[in-house]
DNA sequence: TTCCATTAAAGAAAAATTTCTCTAATGATT
DNA sequence: AATCATTAGAGAAATTTTTCTTTAATGGAA
């Protein structure tokens, strides 16, 4: 079977997916006023293993100096320049139902490189109306915006029934990478890029180990 | 170094984190009145290799038919129960701001499982307040309430810098389970079940391949 | 009925990721 | 100044996860 989306020899998934708390730690020690920090003490704070803090971190430009460690303002700024939180990208969000309005609510994002522009939807009663200064507008009218607009994100929180359709949408209009939160798995080009992130997976996650512990304690 | 949550040969993760897309295309079957998925339909749904999925569906009870496939009604039953979609837990919610009224709002998570029973913050203009019939509460009120209803589990969505304090909390009052949507990593006892959200990590993603097509195009 | 194509399932192989081991460097202590 | 303890970093080993291979079963077509 053909790989769909080949890795070209990049950052580990898990490194990347670490990075923001190693990001969130160092901006705590900043603010406390720590100069310097060792890969131990992220480890111990991580409850992972040294080695793979040093590790993670050589993807980076940071060198770290022995038996002092990494300097704490130097971290916050590669990892955060490393993480793309500098650079502002703009997205169009679909679906302005209960977790699409949650998202527009949440203006960290914009803190992290992500700037919603507009927002779409099929229901009347959410069209027209503004969250946190973002507009909703008629899907119909995404094509217009998207040209008017330099979008390069596309997120979706429709129903999973209807995700490939914003999918194909998206598409069609140009946008570069889908963060899809909907369960359902969508098709797009080999050059589009797809991130999916089904919060259900991490409940599912929590309640096997809560559910399992139930039965056999040991 | 010792590893803090020793895994008793359980369910890969990967696998529990690719199941409830398998459950949504199998919902999507039902309701289009398909009554029998073969591995190969669910692989090329899911851009993966077929035997990882025959391989996934091995932990859960179901077996398949030989030149038949898997019963849908049969697998949306036995994924759902496997997942832990059909018992109700118990939640409480801490950190009603953005991010945190946003899932309060989302009555999505009622359909998988998860029941957030009351919501608590610091923030004396959102107490007081209910999002989707569910009242916030000032955190002090915390003990009180935990006592009453039978909560298993707790949802962090307050600032990274506040995490800790609000695990502690948690912990102290008995809850089991702990959702952390901040990219700081909390300190709990070994018993105690941590699952990690952190949007921003799949934001650093898109971004690492967003950016990266920008300037290596190949 | 007989054969064929498709499928689930089990086990082996490969790939990716994490952990372990070792080395060199250097700030702090004596 | 000499020694010691701690650290970053590189590479090897182990583990985990995914992919490949093989086998057995069986519904449908000839």
């Amino acid at each position: 079977m053909v790989q769909s989306s080949k890795k070209i020899q990049g950052v580990p998934e898990p490194t990347i997916r670490r990075m923001p708390s190693y990001l969130a730690f160092a901006e705590g020690l900043l603010r406390k006023g720590q100069q310097f920090v060792s890969s131990t003490q992220i480890a111990n704070y991580m409850n992972i293993d040294p080695t793979q803090v040093t590790k993670d971190l050589s993807y980076t430009t940071i060198v770290g100096k022995t038996r002092v460690g990494y300097e704490v303002k130097a971290l916050v700024d590669v990892l955060s320049e490393f993480l793309g939180f500098t650079i502002m990208d703009n997205a169009f969000l679909v679906g302005a139902g209960s977790l699409g309005s949650a998202l527009l609510h949440d203006s960290g994002l914009s803190h992290f490189g992500l700037n919603i522009v507009a927002a779409f939807d099929v229901n009347s009663s959410t069209i027209g109306k503004k969250f946190n200064d973002i507009e909703v507008f008629h899907i119909d009218q995404f094509r217009d915006l998207s040209q008017e607009m330099n979008v390069v994100m596309g997120i979706i929180t429709v129903p999973a029934e209807n995700a490939q359709t914003v999918a194909d949408l998206m598409v069609a209009w140009g946008i570069k990478a889908i963060w899809n939160f909907t369960p359902a798995r969508i098709k797009v080009p080999e050059d589009i890029i797809v991130q999916n992130t089904t919060l259900y997976s991490n409940l599912a996650i929590i309640f096997n180990k809560l559910h399992n512990d139930r039965k056999e304690v040991l």
